[in-house]
RNA sequence: GCUGAGGUGGCGGAGCGGACAAUCGUAGCAGACUGUAAAUCUGCCGGCCGAAAGGCCUACCCAGGUUCGAAUCCUGGCCUCAGCA
């Protein structure tokens, strides 16, 4: 069975390093699994930080930053090179934060193919919440029966819902067969408190590297606050940077905050998948102790 | 020193006699998630007991007072800010 190693964790564990040095031992290629690091242009911003080595890495900088983009494409894309990889006799090493790309690519999603419906979008989110949960039962009492509270006050959930709904009415059921893969999944955390210092030393360093300058060259290409990248974390900060209303120290210290809390939900996303290992990053010894699995795992 | 404004939970900021352990935002904690996922949404968030309902305690700068009842009114004190000196 081919296999995929994934490593997956929170903003600042070092995941691309450590995966192109597998790369490296394993005749690895990689393929980033993170929704911001598709976009062109938002390289520092984003903590775009490529292998510094020459390893290969797929499913980055894929389209503009003004561009939408979502899971469905990148599963396609992602499981398109994965295929390349394994023809090529390569190891795939799906790294990255972003836990749904994770799925799309191992689990079926069968409404991924159900494409979006701009127009049905925009009347719906004119609509209030209680509204749109009229709409769902209505159409799709089934689908509203399974919704939790929490997704039932979802806007963006009950507007998707309500576009499948919709959708299936005219077409057969969408089904998505998921490729099977022999997975090894490891994942790379430590402690919120040194997440933490990891962040804000990242986030620090993205100023000297020069992300004003960077968010300043893009001038009104993420205006548009419904795009995907314009809601990357840190933006409305440096922008406040760039337009001098905020001092950098106090803007280091919201995005340290916003990065922190966007890892703890990475956290509470991937705690519930019982199939990885895990390695604090503070211990010495995780990167021989990570070798040693991947080793026994590869040559098997 | 005088005049004016004000001191509320980690922070910001409502409340201006009872329904106030105190709206809301933010931070914090926990969680959800099937085409925006770095998005979006949910719950908790003074202390103690309890599964919960609920109960008890301590609370709106400090000290007194008025009142059946005070974060809210009065007196004094301390502090902060703005204007004038």
């Amino acid at each position: 069975m081919n296999k995929l190693l994934i490593i997956c964790g929170p903003t600042a564990t070092g995941k691309t390093r450590i995966a192109s040095d597998l790369a490296k031992k394993f005749n690895g290629e990689l393929v980033g699994a993170d929704s911001r690091h598709v976009y062109k242009g938002l390289n520092i911003l984003t903590g775009k930080d490529l292998p510094i080595d020459g390893t290969k890495i797929w499913a980055v900088d894929l389209v503009e930053a003004h561009e939408h983009y979502s899971v469905s494409q990148y599963q396609q894309f992602a499981r398109g090179i994965i295929d390349d990889i394994h023809i090529r006799g390569n190891l795939p090493i799906l790294v990255g934060g972003t836990g749904l790309y994770i799925r799309s690519v191992i689990k079926s999603i069968d409404t991924a193919a159900i494409p979006q419906n701009p127009s049905l979008r925009t009347t719906l989110y004119l609509q209030s919440v209680s509204q749109l949960q009229k709409i769902l039962l209505s159409l799709d009492p089934k689908k509203w029966g399974n919704m939790n509270t929490s997704d039932r006050n979802n806007p963006r959930r009950l507007v998707r819902a309500i576009e499948v709904a919709t959708w299936n009415t005219g077409h057969q059921k969408s089904q998505d067969h998921a490729p099977t893969f022999d997975v090894l999944w490891i994942g790379l955390t430590a402690s919120l408190d040194k997440l933490r210092d990891n962040i804000k030393a990242r986030v620090r360093a993205r100023f000297t590297q020069g992300v004003v300058e960077e968010v300043r060259l893009l001038g009104k290409t993420l205006d548009d606050t419904m795009l995907p990248a314009a809601t990357s974390l840190g933006l409305t900060i440096v922008r406040g940077v760039v337009s001098g209303q905020l001092r950098e120290d106090d803007a280091i210290e919201q995005w340290t905050t916003q990065e922190s809390s966007y890892a703890k939900r990475q956290l509470t996303w991937f705690r519930k998948d019982t199939s990885i290992h895990w390695f604090d990053i503070t211990n010495g010894q995780y990167q021989r102790e990570v070798e040693a699995l991947v080793k026994e795992w590869y040559t098997s």
